[in-house]
DNA sequence: ATTAAAAAATGATAAATATCATACTTTTAC
DNA sequence: GTAAAAGTATGATATTTATCATTTTTTAAT
């Protein structure tokens, strides 16, 4: 079993200022776990009773909405922390959790989780602002939702995946969203995603290789994006 | 000066669980302020150095797009904290505040509200219960805005505004907004918004009286918004 | 390797929404 | 009290976006 102390988490997560004797607590409660691509993490509604970390791989957090589409709300990345606000609220999951590519996860009970919250303070205050920087996030994405079209969200969109997951060495995005996933996340009908996509890749701001997307003209697209 | 203790905003936020020592520290330290309607409390971009009690009137957060409209991201009565993200966070406030009626609101330094999360536990995990509670709202309306069309967000705010706020003795809706605003709320352009509220006057499901709102048929409204 | 299924792409069209213009009404300032 | 300004309302029109249909391409299964 492993033993946190040199997991990738506890390098980037608020987990990085817990003690070493918080730590092996840890070690000793946490379950490992395989998911493969595709397969939910929890589901909207789920009655989590813990947190996850994500040691590898990278999942979409997303919410059905009642003309049956899949909005997706936010990715999380291996060094993120998944589920905390369900843990603190004590209510069921509002997203669902679900794979974009093999991922491994650890999942810690809620009553360690709350453990650590009530004896260390620095914990809770990094975790509170992670859930700040959250909902800052979210306001903005709101905003943006409401006052941006579609085009100019896509070009958005485009951009934080190259910032945040990075480009292969052919310079494609790493990480490979379906057409029908990145239209879920700029918040559209798949085939208007598709047609923008289309557009942009005729007027040269990226390129099509397969389903994959390499983005050739970043500062015009930034000054799409506004 | 008041004395904190029979402070309305004591009894529903996270104040309610401060100790008696605690409530006379803060009533020594805040500042008491009126606001004007149309008054900012704070702008975006503001370093807050504080968090503000609301102990009378109504306020909206609210973030300028650079298509030039302001977005309503939430709405803050009396009762509530304003504030707390930046605080937490450390960073400029990303939201403006504006009162929409005049309003009472104390200030309490910073310096003040870091000293009871770190003293007392049970304040950080309201107030992060709280933080947590907004995420979810601000999840959920990010997935309205980017898969409901503006008619179904119209009406749901209208029940919402209603539930939230009250009626006066006539039905109509307490808080008032200008078409601006509640444009401004649900994300779409004010001609827009005045176009389905006269579409909703006519079919019935609200009367339209002078500015002011009154819902009429509670039920198709909620069914409308789904 | 071949075929079925899924995903991506594109066209045609309809529906939703924004924009611009203008009129009317209410509020505000002097 | 009156004029100017702000807010509300409505029409005409343009633009954006969704929907439905079809084709092409890719992926997966036998």
């Amino acid at each position: 079993m492993g033993k946190c102390e040199q997991c990738i988490v506890r390098q980037f997560s608020s987990l990085k200022v817990l003690t070493k004797d918080e730590l092996h607590k840890m070690a000793d409660c946490k379950t490992s776990y395989t998911i493969k691509k595709g397969q939910p993490i929890f589901e909207e509604g789920d009655i989590t009773n813990g947190i996850y970390c994500i040691k590898e791989g990278v999942c979409k957090l997303s919410k059905l909405s009642s003309n049956g589409k899949d909005q997706i709300v936010k990715l999380v990345k291996s060094g993120d922390l998944l589920g905390q606000r369900s843990v603190i609220s004590e209510e069921p999951a509002n997203l669902s959790a679900v794979a974009l590519e093999d991922m491994e996860v650890c999942f810690i009970p809620k009553n360690e989780v709350i453990q650590f919250f009530t004896e260390n303070n620095k914990f809770s205050m990094d975790v509170m602002k992670n859930i700040c920087g959250d909902l800052k996030e979210a306001d903005d994405i709101m905003v943006a939702m409401a006052q941006k079209s579609v085009k100019e969200r896509l070009a958005g969109t485009l951009i934080y995946l190259e910032e945040t997951f990075g480009i292969e060495k052919d310079g494609l995005l790493r990480l490979q969203l379906s057409r029908e996933e990145l239209a879920g996340m700029i918040g559209t009908a798949t085939e208007s995603c598709i047609r923008l996509l289309s557009e942009f890749n005729k007027s040269g701001l990226i390129q099509l290789i397969g389903k994959k997307i390499k983005i050739i003209d970043k500062i015009k697209l930034k000054r799409l994006a506004e």
